[in-house]
RNA sequence: GCAGGGGUUCCCGAGUGGCCAAAGGGAUCAGACUGUAAAUCUGACGCGCAAGCUUCGGUGGUUCGAAUCCACCCCCCUGCACCA
């Protein structure tokens, strides 16, 4: 087999990914022999954003390490909902549903972990396999009886829910955490499973684990978790004006995905090369004083943004990322042929075809109804500012009721793809139909 | 069930009869400046190109006029009671 890198705690740690850690920092010694640890996700839509990513790529270190990850899917949790640091109840998905989900998220989790190596091949699995057939009161006595009511009200992740004003928690989503518990302790006597690993919202249910694993099993697992992404600038890791980062291909385009992190504050950018690349923390490093040498743009950013599309997307992805920023942020829209224009749309620049009848509807209305803008407003808004380009011309407001000269045949590129640009950074291909 | 508090535009949160499409802050979008940054400044921010139209938990009412008053209903929170 092969060796078990022991140095793995430290790297995790000066990359920052080291939130908390349950044993007193026994856990070095524990990792020093291949180990089984576990993180789960619960399915909560078809697709993991990037928040999952941290937890995913961990695993994937600790793999690289020597150690078997296990991904488990959340079947049965995923019909719960966790209330850990959440505000408001949570609406119930049904059953079809989160199963539906749970297949899609087994798929996708897969794409990071190695299947194929031997001793410490990953393992992917659902705890409904364990959760299904259980009664309720054998639920009760096994599981139940070890938890203290007065321990759990006590939990700094339910906290808010149980003394704020004008929410409360129901006892569901209150059992939560017996779910999550019984899961450790499952899979330290399934798999000898003995770490678990999660957000930093995890802690309070990973401490659940820990117990009812000594208290069931007389087992000494352990728990880690990882810092929850921030920004510098104290907005939420994640959004952008369009919503959720996916890791799904289908509800963030690769394109999409790229420029997100292209787009990551000086502030943030070296942190995020630490906590979502492969890069060790030496490369790094270097990265940041070479950037701080240079006056004007950092490099960092677009080695994030390589670096994390390749290892979503693959290199296809990349290069469909690149291939479409280059066109678009070079200033060369014109000497796109219609096999560039064409490539585009495959890659996945947001697109859509021109309806026969469009010259009767106004520009305005073309725009919204291809997603470029929720409402006709900000469009207005940015014609008046000569903040859209068709094909690189500008188009003012006094356009907006000909549509059919700001999209003439003898304007179009390649004669039938019109390129528009929304402010700075939207695109959108309208191509002529017929 | 009883008592008290509450449900306002994406979020927080003002507003208790006309001056309200509804203060303020946040988020977001656009412009200037830049590096497809940050900070800052400017504009927008229910829908509509516009005239105008539709909103303040729901339904009905009072009124020339209601987010604001009344009635009933729904939902949330807190306490008490019931279950014991």
């Amino acid at each position: 087999m092969a060796g078990v890198d022991t140095t793995l705690l430290k790297d995790l740690d000066r990359r920052g990914l080291i939130n908390q850690a349950t044993g007193d920092g026994e856990l070095t010694q524990h990792l020093a022999e291949c180990r089984t640890l576990y993180c789960g996700f619960d399915p909560t839509a078809d697709s993991l954003h990037i928040g999952s990513l941290v937890p995913l790529l961990t695993l994937k270190r600790f793999q690289a390490a020597g150690h078997k990850p296990i991904a488990l899917v959340g079947g049965a949790t995923g019909l719960i909902g966790d209330p850990s640091f959440k505000a408001q109840e949570r609406s119930l998905n049904s059953p079809e549903v989160v199963t539906g989900w749970v297949e899609k998220l087994k798929r996708q989790v897969s794409q990071f972990i190695d299947f194929d190596r031997g001793e410490n091949s990953a393992l992917v699995v659902n705890n409904l396999d364990w959760t299904k057939d259980l009664s309720v009161l054998d639920f009760l006595r096994d599981v139940g009886k070890h938890f203290s009511v007065n321990n759990m009200v006590n939990k700094e992740s339910v906290k808010q829910r149980l003394q704020r004003e004008g929410e409360g928690i129901s006892f569901t989503e209150f059992a939560y955490i017996l779910l999550q518990s019984m899961d450790f302790s499952e899979l330290y006597r399934r798999h000898n499973c003995t770490l678990q690993i999660g957000g930093s919202d995890q802690w309070g249910n990973i401490t659940g684990g820990v117990d009812l694993t000594r208290r069931q099993h007389r087992g000494k697992v352990y728990g880690m978790t990882l810092p929850l992404v921030t920004k510098a600038d104290g907005s939420k890791f994640g959004k952008t004006e369009s919503g959720t980062i996916w890791l799904d291909a289908s509800r963030t385009s690769p394109y999409a995905f790229y420029q997100f992190w292209l787009n990551t504050a000086d502030a943030d950018v070296y942190k995020f090369l630490r906590y979502f690349t492969f890069l060790s923390v030496d490369e790094i490093e270097a990265i940041e004083g070479v950037d701080r040498e240079r006056a004007g743009r950092p490099e960092a950013q677009s080695i994030l943004a390589r670096e994390v599309t390749r290892l979503v997307h693959g290199e296809e992805g990349l290069a469909a990322a690149e291939r479409i920023s280059r066109a678009l942020f070079s200033g060369e829209i014109a000497e796109l042929s219609a096999g560039d224009l064409e490539q585009l749309r495959l890659d996945g620049l947001p697109s859509s075809s021109l309806p026969a009848g469009f010259g009767g509807q106004s520009l305005i209305n073309l725009l919204v109804e291809a997603g470029m803008a929720p409402s006709g407003k900000p469009v207005k808004d940015a014609l008046g500012r000569k903040a859209v380009l068709v094909n690189g011309e500008t188009v003012g407001l006094e356009s907006n009721a000909e549509p059919q000269s700001v999209f003439a045949p003898a304007r179009a590129l390649a004669d039938r793809f019109f390129l528009v640009r929304l402010g700075k950074k939207k695109y959108h291909l309208f191509e002529l139909a017929g």
